[in-house]
DNA sequence: ACACAATACCTAGAGAGCCTATGCTTTTAT
DNA sequence: ATAAAAGCATAGGCTCTCTAGGTATTGTGT
């Protein structure tokens, strides 16, 4: 995977993968690495910085989940796409499509992409 | 335009135009601004570093073209394909094809861009 | 029991790339 | 004459990803 690709998509995958649910770090990454055929590795150190970002942009809400087995148990820090979040995504969506068209137009292949 | 999407495709996108004829840095940014119906606005900022690195790369090759009216002239910079730069943009159109792939599967519509 | 991988979070610093701003020259349009 | 466009180039700022390091818990294999 070429990584300066994915400079403007990361924080839209991760709104795209909270749009369907609320979810935490580790598990965004392998959703997204599940549902990329594995071609998107989200690295730590691009993975919750980002989530950082958009939650001081307001577009996500942070709460904890301490425990999941019986006592102790590991702590999650599940995310909550904010209604901003929501229209954020919508046009980070519509951001990509002009895009992937803009670069479809320059191959010059007809390839559109919505 | 989000600049940040650009990351990856900028050198992508100059080596396509160039593979249909040799041509110079302002030309270059007009048949990309064109050809992506205004999309891409390739900053001088942006490309002319770009055009150095390909051509440290040995992706390119820079021959200049002093005059083209009378006498004086406007100066050109002209830039051509070569072998190893054709080898680069066929890879970098199918590196391309797969992170769009992967954007695709991820967003769930099943769209395909190759 | 013990080591190791996986799960789960975080951050600092390096490296890379785009942008703004600036500077210079020549040609064309008003 | 004056301004805009054509044409090249670079410095510095900003942002983003990655590597590498740190901390802690849980499951697995030997």
């Amino acid at each position: 995977m070429d990584s300066r690709l994915l400079s403007g998509t990361v924080e839209m995958l991760i709104l795209e993968v909270l749009a369907r649910g609320d979810s935490y770090g580790y598990q965004i990454a392998q959703t997204v690495l599940g549902e990329s055929a594995g071609y998107f590795q989200l690295k730590e150190g691009s993975l919750y910085p980002a989530l950082h970002r958009l939650q001081r942009q307001k577009l996500l809400k942070a709460y904890w989940i301490e425990a999941d087995t019986s006592e102790g148990g590991r702590r999650r820090k599940y995310y909550k796409l904010t209604p901003k979040g929501k229209a954020a995504l919508k046009s980070k969506r519509e951001e990509w499509a002009r895009f992937a068209a803009g670069v479809s137009g320059v191959l010059g292949q007809g390839h559109v992409v919505a």
